[in-house]
DNA sequence: ACCTGAACACCGTTCAAGT
DNA sequence: ACCTGAACACCGTTCAAGT
């Protein structure tokens, strides 16, 4: 890519072939799922689109998982990061942040279960972590509590785009899933299961939507209530030092 | 396996090789999970272990996930149920389950991660649901509420025992991760990232347990304060109906 | 009718050997 | 010194063919 005057891109097809280094690999596994999906994000595919051996990735990335949080990262490059430092209600503006993000973590389910179990800490999510620190800092959060709040705020997000994941590619066994979730609700004897029995589809119920807004505000208002002890957290009376 | 009277088990070593049924299957799945791991229960390694091949299996289970579904389930028969009907705070009983179920899951993480995709619903599950519902009935919780808020707190326990995970198998490389992670934080720039460098190690901090505990507190403070809008949960003095 | 061998289409990761 | 072909050790799932 960067290579002196390069008469021409070496093979024939292809638009662009970057060149191999960290970036030009990450930027072809955005590209590659975009066009297939998360699960042909392989290191073996990836190789195959770059026109080289596996084991040359391995040069610029540690595994596969480094490599699916360094395209994560990447995506939240769209997150709406701008009613941090907007005007109104910072309760709002905090659930609007939250709300993208979790927007784009709807469109790659995949990628949020891979956020959930190593988190990517790229410069993105650094901008996403200040701007809800920012947030709660404004809304007089102290700021120990914030720090723990805003992995709480984050994982429920991030634990509800990978929980939705509608199939990744095969939507019609989500709602076969679905189907067999509300028989097994349905057949839960009222003797062994009484409470289940009697809350029933309101289990089940709900737009997601509305679940998840619902979620954000126990979350907010839990927040606000809940000091964390053994820090300056000062939100309460506060026992004697004892 | 059923054959007759079965003059010996056919072939020479194992432990009582289970029948080709899916509960001899599933049975075999968890011995092999304590075992061997998570990641050692695959279609295929456990055909082998029953003297068959993997497409057998598939008269009994439909998927891997649906398997680690089985399997997560029949493990959740460890989880204490006691302090549902136990006496004392309810708030606390409640606690109580699901730091059980957390401790459950913290043993296999692979499991929990499983469980955020699909959920199990099982029969140990049912049971599960409806301890936490009783408890939350107790607390005075309105039942469309409770039905709701059952899913956040299971979400979090869940979600928690899943990033946990210290690597399944190579605790070595978590402390990697970490290190790393600390790296990012610390190398973050106090112009880009000024609310994230303030809060430094704060982000990072705590013994797990005191970061969960703190996040149960939240939640069913949070629970208690946030009505579900348009059902019967009248736990505020509500609006008049418009 | 029930079960399964064998095949299809893949994986991640390592390392000895080449340039 | 840098890169990688080829191999190692696996996967899930399907289906035609056997008993």
């Amino acid at each position: 890519m960067t290579a002196h005057p390069a008469p021409r891109p070496s093979r024939r097809e292809r638009p662009a072939k970057p060149a191999l280094t960290r970036e030009g690999i990450i930027e072809t596994a955005v590209a590659l799922m975009r066009s297939e999906g998360l699960s042909r994000v392989t290191m073996r595919r990836l190789a195959q689109e770059l026109d080289t051996g596996p084991a040359s990735l391995y040069v610029y990335v540690r595994s596969t998982a480094e490599l699916h949080a360094a395209v994560l990262d990447e995506l939240l490059g769209a997150v709406d990061l701008g009613p941090a430092r907007a005007d109104g209600d910072w309760r709002d503006r905090l659930v609007e942040v939250l709300t993208s993000y979790t927007a784009v973590l709807f469109e790659h389910p995949g990628l949020a279960r891979s956020a959930l179990v190593s988190r990517p800490f790229g410069d993105r999510y650094l901008d996403l972590l200040d701007a809800l620190l920012a947030l709660m800092s404004e809304g007089g959060i102290p700021r120990a509590r914030a720090a723990w709040a805003v992995d709480l705020l984050l994982q429920f997000a991030t634990a509800t785009a990978a929980e939705h994941a509608p199939g990744e590619k095969d939507p019609a066994d989500a709602e076969g899933e679905w189907a067999a979730l509300a028989a097994a609700l349905h057949g839960a004897s009222g003797e062994r299961h009484p409470h289940v029995t009697a809350a029933g589809a309101e289990l089940l119920s709900g737009p997601g939507e509305a679940r998840m807004d619902w979620g954000f505000q126990v979350l907010i208002s839990g927040i606000l209530h809940t000091p964390r002890h053994g820090t300056s957290d000062t939100s309460r009376p506060s026992l004697p030092k004892e």
